[in-house]
DNA sequence: TCACAGGGGTAGT
DNA sequence: ACTACCCCTGTG
């Protein structure tokens, strides 16, 4: 470490360890599925829900957390999931997906908070990454509440009542574009109790109907909804399409055909990743997107 | 410096 | 199927 010349240095901030097997804090909270953490002194701060973490992953085998979140920070990240066990579903002849888990073995899907996962991915229509953090940062610094503690100042993601009661006029501020008017839509349903989220996380409630609930919000339409229900409602079957993931099966497993529907690149996503796929989803996701070997667009 | 295209889609036609 | 939608960011 060269000496650091004018700016205080970022003073530590008190952490216990964890033991982890098998993960990558940083592929996972830079994997696109969350987009408030940020970085600080070699390692991450941001609130999960409303308590603030501070996260560094000194080795592979052993994470860094601050002292009390234990507990929270283990449900958060999904140490529990078993990635061996998942991984050992995908489809084993298939090279392509084996090079993306290879890529990064320890990337998991993370259990978030409904309302900031849903209201996160209403602003993510047609933005690149960089920008849906920089909305979302906007919006907990103007409508949520401050949280103080050891570390730099955190904001909450607002709650529902407070970005209806904002209405889309004032979070047209936070450069939403047309997405104000869907976020407030959405936030009054919710505050009024005309959509409550408890069914993401129910098991009494089948896939296609939290599917057709979650429809029901305005901005929300299928690829929203899976994001949702996977990243929310820890419903790992499904397998959200966008333009990256899009462009990548078609490239890798549709390679001959022209013009190939989201209806048949669904259907075969079902059939070919199996009862895991969001995490294949994932998997391919992620390295499309940072590794250099990109297919059609090269920029990370 | 300043156009200009194109973004992790959705809703209305 | 086909567009409009808001507007930021990256490129030339």
């Amino acid at each position: 470490m060269p000496p650091t010349p004018h700016p205080a240095p970022t003073p530590a901030l008190p952490t216990v360890p964890i033991a982890v097997r098998r993960f990558d804090l940083a592929a996972t909270l830079d994997s696109g599925q969350v987009f408030h953490w940020r970085r600080f002194d070699d390692g991450f701060i941001g609130l999960i829900d409303r308590t603030p973490v501070f996260l560094k992953q000194v080795d592979p085998t052993r994470l860094l957390v601050t002292p009390g979140t234990e507990t929270a920070v283990a449900h958060y990240l999904a140490l529990d999931h078993d990635l061996e066990a998942i991984t050992a579903t995908f489809p084993q002849n298939d090279p392509s997906l084996a090079r993306a888990v290879a890529y990064a073995p320890g990337l998991r899907l993370i259990r978030q908070p409904a309302w900031e996962c849903l209201a996160t991915f209403i602003t993510s229509s047609l933005k690149q990454v960089a920008h849906i953090s920089q909305i979302s940062h906007a919006l907990r610094q103007q409508f949520g509440q401050p949280v103080t503690w050891d570390g730099p100042t955190l904001h909450t993601y607002p709650e529902p009542a407070a970005l209806a009661a904002a209405g889309a006029r004032l979070l047209q501020e936070c450069r939403l574009g047309y997405r104000a008017r869907y976020l407030a839509d959405t936030a009054d349903m919710i505050a009024s109790g005309s959509l409550n989220l408890s069914f993401l996380n129910d098991p009494t409630v089948s896939d296609h109907d939290a599917l057709a609930h979650l429809q029901r919000a305005p901005g929300v339409g299928p690829k929203v909804a899976a994001c949702v229900l996977l990243f929310a409602g820890e419903r790992l079957g499904f397998f959200p399409i966008d333009v990256w993931i899009e462009r990548t099966l078609k490239e890798l497993y549709f390679k001959q055909e022209t013009h190939v529907p989201t209806e048949k690149l669904a259907a075969f996503a079902r059939q070919h990743f199996g009862p895991y796929r969001g995490y294949a989803q994932q998997f391919l996701f992620h390295y499309a997107r940072t590794s250099a070997a990109t297919p059609h667009k090269r920029r990370p």
